[in-house]
DNA sequence: TATTGTTATACTCTATAACTATA
DNA sequence: TATAGTTATAGAGTATAACAATA
């Protein structure tokens, strides 16, 4: 479980671009997402993680503690699945569960410090944009991010 | 297998923002991304595919075979894995196996009609843009197509 | 000798259903 | 009655190692 037959190809991006600038807009953007998928799955294999455990470790924010019940509809899974995922993650010392006070059916997942460093590891591999990103000016920058909140539809940031 | 404990939720999508316009354009990409991701996730689910399945049949085009090889590089997994995940799909006779003569070691997958059908049916669930992404003008996507593309470096398209 | 795909193994992911404890 | 989390079960995903066929 090293990561060993793991490839970062990128072919097979084509094919996709057919159409007007907004579909060919969504194309690139769909391109981006597969390349993002990649070098998650790639990330987390040389991390000895599962897919699953990774993607709960960048979903847990280091600050707040997270119910069950919301890590599950995070990762778009059943909570019996997230019962199994905190199991291991606890049994390696990663998260810890929380007694909740103001209801006690629910508990608390927590990142413990060695969870805090196992999520700024994979956010360093895959948490970083891709080298053309960095080369856009400052104004192409406020550019992009205000183009992708409209598309968002987020008011915030 | 229905997909009934699957949820939308969009929580949890704040604390991202910090920084200069460069930061808080990737966090907005990787906002984007885990919203495409959990929209795949229920769209596989809805479609009684397990997620691997339905990332074959998306990586596969329909158009051109694909070496059992080359899908294990787009799926970031190990070949033997691919094995497993072909089996299932063509059981279920959205994919095929093709020999390949100038190579006899070589496997093509193919998608049968059924697959084309399938994917079709994903696509149409996780292929189409957020809303916000219809109501830029003509002149915004085209800047936002340009923009991924430098992002991207990718100069066809 | 190296590579493609398969098999065997062990472990993890995933959803369903049934269950406990709490609301 | 409804909800949060667990358990049990069955099937699928995942990497490793060993293997056969081919290059």
């Amino acid at each position: 479980m090293s990561g060993s037959a793991l490839q970062t190809r990128s072919t097979a991006e084509k094919g996709t671009g057919a159409g007007d600038p907004a579909a060919q807009a969504w194309a690139l953007l769909r391109m981006l997402f597969g390349r993002q998928r990649r070098q998650f799955l790639i990330a987390a294999s040389q991390l000895e993680l599962h897919p699953g455990q990774a993607g709960a470790l960048l979903t847990l924010t280091p600050e707040e503690p997270m119910p069950m019940n919301e890590l599950a509809a995070q990762l778009a899974c059943d909570n019996s699945n997230v019962t199994g995922i905190v199991d291991r993650l606890e049994s390696r010392g990663l998260v810890a569960r929380q007694p909740y006070e103001r209801d006690r059916r629910v508990k608390h997942v927590v990142l413990t410090s060695a969870g805090k460093r196992m999520r700024r590891q994979i956010l360093a591999r895959v948490g970083r944009p891709p080298a053309g990103f960095a080369e856009l000016s400052a104004a192409e920058h406020r550019q992009l991010r205000d183009l992708l909140q409209r598309v968002i539809g987020c008011d915030e940031l």
